[in-house]
RNA sequence: UCCCCGGUAGCUCAACGGUAGAGCAUUCGGCUGUUAACCGAAGGGUUGUAGGUUCGAGUCCUACCCGGGGAG
């Protein structure tokens, strides 16, 4: 078996404690990863990303199979060693760009057509092909392809789309297991559904029959208020095996990762620390802190004065102020870095928490410090 | 001293004689499996000055002021 799932605690609450063990080193979880699409997480080194505690990273099966190609990437050694990350990997699908790029793509049961956001050029996104292109990849973790839909939409819509993203789910299980690179590489199947309670349970317990090492919870956080989030992934959770190891795509915000916790999220993946980093939005303690207002233009205390990393250690406010202004790409790169700490430190502290067995406390300590005058 | 070109938002510039705009800058906001170092909103003008022509002038005419270039 390429992965393993060992659940070591689990919370009244339902927050589960574990650890993922793949071929590229343990994941503990509950885990945030980040977001590299391509191959990159914007901004920072994998060196960088390896201090600051990363065990698993999320790339984008579309993307790089656009650019710089799969096969290439295959050529050179995989993934892993293209881009000198030796440890865990997950590649999505493809899946969220069938939301993204509306504009350029067709959906029908056979797959997905998109028109290169690059060039332009057509190509035919099948489940087959998504596994082909994350085999040459070489993830750890793979995804099966899935059609997200977007807030709002029809009950008939969410009933089509979880339904075909069910049958491309059972497509992706046989086309893998025929390629015989099970052994190595653990496919998640994802459950969809919408907002639409019954389709969510449907879609979960059918998706059970296929026996997946792991299961996502997607097509959620894509506009609709947090409260209907938790109460589709509850609806899921509720319905997965407790040995296998749970991912709710796409989220959160920093105030709602312990929520998905302990709804029994093992694994979380948002770009938001990463993308609203370089946009000069950055997470701290005391909230959202937006680096480009006049109020921090000489400001001499760090980003966060309860954040222990590098850059809230030695750069003041009204330095990556000015960085930011002058659209220095250090800004980027410190930004992103302290953002990520961010994450990375509330999953530490949120683990912590379920091992001590004070998962309420952890979150009540946070809600007042978000609250806090700043 | 004369000739030519120019003077419009903080900056660089638009605007057939018919409601003065854009980009950048400024201020503020947004971003959830990255088409995003991105997107949006707001504030900001006696169109160098003073006259004139006209129903109506940033635009045409006159004088002056300021800047650049040329001639002597």
């Amino acid at each position: 078996m390429a992965l393993r799932f060992e659940v070591r605690k689990t919370d009244p609450s339902g927050a589960r404690l574990g650890r993922l063990i793949t071929p590229h080193g343990v994941v503990d979880t509950p885990a945030f990863m980040p977001v590299g699409t391509a191959a990159t997480v914007k901004g920072l080194t994998q060196q960088a990303l390896e201090e600051l505690g990363v065990q698993i990273l999320l790339c984008n099966t579309y993307h790089l199979y656009l650019r710089p190609g799969h096969e290439r990437i295959g050529r050179v050694g995989g993934l892993n060693h293209f881009m000198s990350w030796p440890r865990a990997i997950l590649t999505d699908s493809g899946g969220y760009q069938v939301f993204s790029l509306a504009e350029l793509r067709e959906v029908s049961d056979a797959g997905v057509r998109f028109r290169s956001h690059l060039d332009g050029s057509e190509h035919l996104f099948t489940p087959e092909k998504a596994i082909d292109v994350q085999i040459a990849l070489g993830a750890d973790v793979l995804m099966a392809l899935d059609e997200c839909i977007e807030y709002p939409a029809s009950h008939e819509r969410a009933r089509a789309a979880a339904g075909r993203t069910f049958e491309w789910a059972r497509r992706s299980r046989e086309h893998l297991a025929a390629h015989g690179s099970a052994a190595e590489q653990a496919l998640f199947g994802i459950v969809q559904g919408g907002t639409y309670r019954e389709l969510r349970q449907q879609n979960a317990e059918q998706l059970l029959e296929l026996d997946f090492p792991g299961y996502a919870v997607g097509g959620l956080a894509v506009g609709e208020p947090h409260t209907l989030t938790c109460e589709m992934a509850a609806e899921v959770t509720a319905r997965l095996p407790a040995d296998r190891p749970r991912y709710l795509m796409g989220v959160g915000k920093p105030e709602d990762l312990a929520d998905y916790v302990r709804l029994g999220i093992d694994l979380m993946d948002c770009v938001l620390p990463t993308r609203n980093a370089r946009n000069g939005c950055l997470f701290t303690s005391q909230g959202r802190l937006l680096i480009k207002n006049a109020r921090y233009a000489e400001d001499p205390r760090p980003l966060d004065e309860a954040c222990t990393c590098l850059v809230c250690r030695s750069y003041s406010r009204a330095y990556l102020r000015h960085l930011f202004l002058a659209h220095e790409i250090l800004a980027a790169v410190l930004h992103t870095h302290h953002n990520l700490h961010f994450y990375l430190d509330i999953m530490r502290r949120i683990r912590e928490a379920i091992e001590f067995g004070d998962l309420a406390g952890f979150s009540a300590e946070f809600q007042a410090r978000l609250e806090a005058e700043p």
